[in-house]
DNA sequence: CTTGACTCTAGAGTCGAGTCCAGACTTATA
DNA sequence: TATAAGTCTGGACTCGACTCTAGAGTCAAG
């Protein structure tokens, strides 16, 4: 199931650790068996996941629907507030994308300028600290 | 100190603990004394964070600094760098928003939809998994 | 029957940028 | 002088989504 979904043995581990998969059942020795319902539950996560949600999020919204509530009104007050923040942290992007995009050109134009550390950076606009991520593999 | 630049008492030992900042001096009583060279430090440092550099990367630019060279050079590779990320991201989050966006309109036209979970995500197209990150305060 | 490739488990480690804690001390105000 | 509010230290904890480890068991091919 790890190659055939691209998901990590681990990550399916983890997943069924944090109950949002289960394998259909186990060989005598104790192997894992997955079956179709797993390959689609693991795209249905990749999607989720894929549009913002958090796997917290995505188990919640699991439980409900196998607990036979249709999720898609939660889901989708999750998803609009997904869409704002997705909003806020894209014009956030494009400010800092803009002020490197800048100062970058300023550079090309100016060559090296004095500055504490380096005019390169000194010359910004004060702006918000901003947490890099790892991003996804 | 943490008051007038706004950077919090415990990020400010942080950063001194990384070599990133470092007191003028201290009290009879082991109080730090902190002096506008840190301050103007501390502006260097959130300008620098603020167009995607990392603490590490920071440190580096500052000692090569200290160390008298000029590490505008290595500051702007660094800095194309980001910004080819930076775009790569920005990109990516725009694909997010737009599926996020069709989504929750197909939804409003048509109402729900059958799926395994949630016809709301499975309608969508096979993405990438991200990542979230917790947003800067 | 051995070798190598796989799986099982529980639990620890990773990344980045801090935040929080306890327990001891210092400084300012009433 | 008592109290409140600040600071000191070193170290542990946080978040999210994995990833890795060790040690043991299993499976297919030669």
């Amino acid at each position: 199931m790890a190659r055939r979904s691209g998901v990590g043995i681990d990550a399916l581990r983890f997943y069924e650790k944090h109950g949002l998969i289960e394998p259909a059942g186990r060989t005598d020795s104790g192997y894992r068996i997955y079956d179709r319902n797993v390959f689609e539950r693991l795209s249905f996560i990749k999607k989720a996941q894929s549009v913002g949600f958090r796997l917290e999020e995505i188990g919640r919204i699991i439980e409900e629907s196998s607990a036979g509530k249709r999720p898609c009104k939660d889901v989708r007050e999750l998803a609009s507030e997904k869409l704002v923040e997705l909003e806020k942290r894209i014009k956030e992007l494009q400010r800092y994308r803009r002020e490197l995009k800048e100062t970058l050109e300023a550079w090309e134009r100016e060559g090296e300028r004095d500055g504490y550390v380096c005019g390169l950076i000194e010359g910004l606009e004060p702006g918000k600290p901003r947490r890099p991520r790892k991003e996804a593999r």
